[in-house]
RNA sequence: GGCGGUGUAGCUCAGGUGGUUAGAGCAUGCGGCUCAUAUCCGCAGUGUCCGGGGUUCGAGUCCCUGCACCGCCA
């Protein structure tokens, strides 16, 4: 078993058997697939493999509620999964399920290696368990009131409201999710993976692979660096996943089985393609390349690796990072509609645009891409369709008419000076995973093309020179068979009725250099794609601002007194016009009680109330701070309960506001005057300003 | 709070190792062409390169500092 040649097997991280489809998913599995589709052309030994994740908690209690089993809900999932891909002309060479027979013998196999290498450890844990359901309960599946600030609502691990970390043994009023049934605790012996065991050899891996993004690199050392834990690879029935090799009532966490779902995808490809699987996983020439978002790098740049050092098989060649796809600028949201999946694109618009589109923002690098439904409209009708489709539209046409779809020769070489260097620039920018980049030179290349038909204005000079018109527009064509073949990984479909157009089929980068055949016959022109007319997604939801989530009031003090048990604290009561509410706040070190009382401040009303050193807190004031200076916001004119403004925007509807969503906001101080966003702050149109002049931020 | 990233035209972004007058596409305005059902071509602008300091003959670029936004961690 040794290959001389090169064999690669590129993945996308496995989409989770558990829902839809949406755009975002689909910026990976684009990104994956022009590469794949490039990689191809240039001749190289390839495979494009990846799976449905089907196992664990939330994918077993999610059939379980729709009283179905888990195996007829993965079905039904990879049923969706595989024919929106299809849809979307993402080809793999395998796509296959994490629940299969090959996927369970690797994971004992790994777990097998694991166990004789001396990796695993065997240690009591006690976890949250609920009687009732007769299951462990995650962190997730708890909920109850924070021990530290009495929230409601909240889940196991943490406090949405203070922010406090904790362990859902410590929820007040705990309840589990599922039958809202009180959880105990139960012990139970689990499998660890001593991670630290390969904490100097994942470091090496990553200094010495010189591919990896480097901010990612840093990103990773430093984890490593601050210590690598034991990693809980256990879990309890009812569970939906592989046995442990040996036991009964325990799984394999999904995030164990999940990536060697990569190899066997591999290997249920191989095995239909008369392959060893081993020639890309275990061979000297074999090569792994990753493909995954930003969130799961802790997967694959520590777990990862190091199962894959412990089972001796080949490290990642590559992994490629992107950011997350944004909508409007706001993160996707499903439980505000704040979404678009798979299948509503699919309903509104061609494929080859939201492909085009992601091309045009894709560059080797994290960051995050801004879906804008307007900005995909003005590139796909300006770009893809302007420069390039007409391009191809007026040569081809012109060729038809005039010359009965002979091809033709041409002798004028300059224009094909500057695509010679572009075209270099685009192989090399397609290699180094810079879709943007390979776009921007593409559309250079559409500009040579139309800038020379426009100036040599063959329909002109048909009228006196028809050999001469020809040459023209030969040239025309050889252009556009190049940009036919560069544009082919990016928009495949589009680019392959163009293929039946040229009436040249399967064309690959050795093409670039051919010059066709003088007498080679075009097929019939039409064009290639129609053009966006109205603004796509205008229903989908907008986020509102986070400031109108905030009701800012003006209240006065009334009576202020210093708490007895804190020597920074201050309890105040303030009237709002209707009603008086009593507040705590930090400004002892600033402020006395007589110089408050009878003052205008500005507070925040609908903040969730929360017991401060036995104080009830009903809101809070909002003072500049900076450094041992602070300022109060005030107001002169302006009356009890009346609604800050701030440039049309203003609190809207009931809402309970939790202290984490206000610190997200930033409210600057200049002294003289208060902004959000560059916005000023104001009651009935008089200035709300900081009581003295202290710049800074708002808390 | 700690670490890291980002900040350039109305929008999206380019701008190795410092070096003329800071660029491209889109959008805007004007002009031209008619092969192209989609048009295309030409011309024209517009900038506090986030603020402040420093190094230098010279800083968008290097150093310090402040601000804002985005991550990761606690």
């Amino acid at each position: 078993m040794s290959s001389k040649k090169v064999k690669t097997v590129i993945t996308s991280a496995l989409p989770y058997a558990n829902g839809p489809i949406h755009i975002g998913h689909l910026v990976e599995y684009i990104q994956t697939d022009i590469y794949v589709r490039f990689l191809k052309m240039a001749g190289e030994d390839v495979i494009y493999c990846c799976a449905d994740d089907t196992h664990g908690t939330p994918i077993e209690i999610n059939a379980f509620q729709k009283g179905i089993s888990p195996n007829e809900l993965i079905e039904y999932y990879y049923k969706e999964h595989t024919k929106d891909f299809k849809d979307f002309d993402i080809e793999f060479d395998s796509y296959y399920s994490t629940n299969s027979p090959e996927n369970k013998e690797f994971s004992d196999l790994f777990f097998s290696r694991f166990v004789k290498n001396g990796d695993i450890e065997k240690k009591e844990v006690e976890l949250t368990y609920c009687k009732h359901c007769k299951r462990f309960l995650p962190d997730r599946f708890v909920k109850g009131e924070c021990p530290k600030c009495g929230a409601k609502d909240q889940y196991g691990d943490h406090c949405e409201v203070c922010n406090a970390t904790y362990s859902p043994i410590e929820l007040i009023n705990s309840y589990c999710i599922i039958c809202k049934n009180p959880p105990t605790r139960k012990k139970s012996v689990h499998y660890f993976f001593k991670l630290s065991n390969y904490a100097e050899k994942l470091k090496k891996w990553l200094i010495e692979n010189k591919r990896l993004q480097k901010e990612i690199k840093n990103y990773v050392l430093n984890w490593i660096e601050e210590g690598l834990k034991d990693w809980d690879i256990t879990r309890d029935a009812p569970y939906f996943g592989f046995n442990i090799l040996g036991e009964k009532n325990k799984y394999y966490y999904v995030w164990l089985d999940a990536p060697i779902g990569y190899i066997a995808s591999t290997k249920h490809y191989c095995d239909q393609h008369n392959l060893d699987y081993r020639l890309y996983w275990e061979d000297k020439n074999g090569r792994i390349i990753h493909f995954i978002g930003k969130d799961i790098i802790y997967f694959h740049f520590l777990f990862w690796p190091a199962q894959l050092m412990a089972a001796g098989f080949n490290l990642p060649y590559n992994i490629v990072v992107h950011g997350f796809l944004t909508l409007k600028k706001e993160k996707m949201s499903k439980s505000r509609g704040h979404l678009i999946s798979a299948r509503e694109y699919l309903d509104k618009l061609d494929p080859n645009y939201l492909r085009f589109y992601y091309a045009c923002n894709l560059s080797h690098s994290m960051s995050d891409i801004n879906f804008d439904p307007e900005q995909l409209k003005n590139r796909v009708n300006s770009q893809l369709i302007g420069n390039f489709a007409n391009f191809a539209n007026r040569t081809l046409t012109f060729l038809k008419k005039n010359f009965d779809g002979k091809v033709g020769d041409f002798n004028d070489e300059e224009p094909l000076k500057k695509i010679k260097i572009n075209v270099e620039k685009i192989l090399a920018a397609y290699r180094d995973i810079d879709f943007r980049q390979v776009i921007n030179l593409i559309m250079e290349i559409g500009d040579i093309g139309n800038n020379y038909m426009q100036s040599m204005e063959p329909w002109r000079v048909i009228k006196e020179d028809k050999k001469k018109a020809h040459e023209i527009v030969a040239l025309c064509f050889h252009i556009l068979k190049q940009l036919c073949i560069l544009m082919k990984p990016i928009v495949p479909s589009l680019c392959k009725k163009l293929e039946k157009q040229l009436n040249l089929e399967n064309l690959t980068l050795k093409d670039l250099e051919i010059k066709t055949d003088k007498t080679h016959e075009i097929g019939s022109p039409s064009p290639l794609v129609q053009m966006i007319t109205e603004i796509p997604f205008l229903d989908v939801k907008e986020k509102p601002d986070p400031i109108e989530l905030v009701e800012l009031k003006v209240a006065k003090v009334e009576k202020a007194f210093e708490h007895p048990n804190s020597d920074k604290l201050m309890v105040l009561s303030v009237s709002l016009g209707k009603e008086i509410r009593q507040i705590v706040a930090g400004i002892r070190n600033y402020y006395s009680p007589k110089e408050l009382i009878g003052k205008n401040i500005i507070i925040i009303a609908n903040l969730k109330p929360a017991i401060i050193r036995g104080y009830k807190s009903n809101g809070m004031l909002l003072a500049a701070v900076a450094k041992d200076k602070m300022g109060l916001l005030t107001i002169f004119k302006a009356s009890p309960g009346d609604p800050v403004e701030i440039n049309g925007l203003t609190y809207k509807g009931s809402y309970e506001l939790s202290i984490n969503e206000f610190k997200k906001i930033s409210i600057v101080s200049e002294g003289e005057k208060i902004l959000y966003k560059g916005k000023i702050l104001k009651v009935k149109g008089e200035t709300v300003k900081a009581d003295r002049n202290v710049k800074g931020k708002l808390s």
